[in-house]
DNA sequence: GCGCAATGTATGGATTTCCATGAGTTGCGG
DNA sequence: CCGCAACTCATGGAAATCCATACATTGCGC
């Protein structure tokens, strides 16, 4: 059951939960960092590999809800709320916000593995999701200003001679435009660089219509 | 505030609720009707247009989570549930898979209709989505077998001329099923038609290479 | 001022796509 | 057995795309 590459967050406020769960985890095979608030691990320099963070909810700095909001624009592991008075309405903004789960103390030790397994596999997904995505943004900031207006046209479906007469330019040039940005996006074919433009969300900006405009 | 058309299905077995809640969905201008059981619910003719389910944890024939993850695959409308005594596992169960809100009586009549707010916008977002998918899903129906194995091909970025080669046919009639395959899919473009089989999920088959393989 | 990147244009040929017209085979249902 | 849908192929021309080569202009930085 040992993961390829990962880590655990801890951020509890009690040193006996801390080490505990630093020992359930040790004892699983698994790495973890324990923090003892929010502040000590938002300034902590993190490693970049899959993780999962175990978040208390009574945290002598910061409530672990609104620390769950701060980070939530951002690339922040998946959270397991752990708590010992935890109440519905906090359970149910927690998971509404993205919380893989929400366990009141005492939870097992069966339940907590669980969450964190699905937590971390969550993690990878993004993570990987992301990297795709990152790669093909770095793509996009290889065009030039010209090419980004070509590329949309393109998506759309417009001929090269209606592309180049949007933008006021003459076909050949267009074309070329064109050739440069599927090479610079690594696209395969007309296809792939439509599939591309529709991870980037690029917006499409003209349709043409079948039966002659 | 008055939502242009929908309904409220209240499922509660005590009938002061029922009754409470259609009077306070009256109050506000919103079409309401209530179910004293699950299988009442389930059993009934119901209006399609956009909904939203107010669902009571201890029903009389089905638990309400129950019920929830029975009808989960389906076109079924967003839940908010309601109960007098609910506990964290449920509330977090509940919005894991999809519950708008999780309520505990006594609540209050604005959270109450804050909650089936956002379900009706739900719902109208996921019906409009559907109604679009299943317009596409027809379409699709239309296509011959031959139709629907040319449309991975031509979506995946391949020439007609590998794409015939694929299908060991001429490169001819295969225009002739990507033609087809255009038109009954009302694709206005490749570019189009890429985006409606990812929309449709239609796997990519093979890649062209650029560099040519 | 020189080099360079970005942008623009032109010519010309190879390849591909688009489209219409015409026609043959197979298999199923009335 | 006839009609029809599905699938197949061919010819031929128009349009579009792909690609290489060659060159002019502009603006920025060293």
């Amino acid at each position: 059951m040992t993961e390829d590459d990962h880590i655990v967050f801890i951020v509890d406020d009690d040193q006996r939960v801390r080490e505990a769960l630093s020992e359930l985890m040790d004892a699983h095979g698994m790495r973890a960092i324990a923090f003892e608030s929010a502040g000590d691990y938002v300034t902590a320099d993190k490693p970049d590999v899959p993780a999962c963070l175990i978040l208390d909810i009574e945290l002598p700095d910061i409530n672990g809800l609104d620390l769950q909001r701060q980070i939530a624009d951002g690339d922040h592991p998946p959270i397991v709320f752990i708590t010992g008075h935890g109440d519905i309405p906090s359970s149910v903004r927690a998971i509404k916000s993205g919380a893989v789960d929400f366990l009141t103390k005492p939870f097992s030790d069966a339940d907590l593995l669980t969450a964190i397994h699905a937590a971390l596999a969550e993690d990878r997904e993004k993570r990987s999701g992301r990297a795709e995505l990152d790669m093909l943004k770095r793509h996009y900031l290889d065009l030039t200003p010209r090419e980004r207006e070509v590329l949309p046209l393109v998506v759309s479906g417009l001929l090269n001679k209606q592309a180049a007469a949007e933008l006021g330019i003459s076909e050949v040039t267009l074309q070329i435009h064109r050739r440069n940005v599927m090479q610079k996006m690594a696209a395969a074919s007309l296809a792939d660089l439509v599939r591309i433009a529709e991870k980037l969300e690029i917006p499409i900006t003209h349709s043409r219509r079948v039966g002659g405009n």
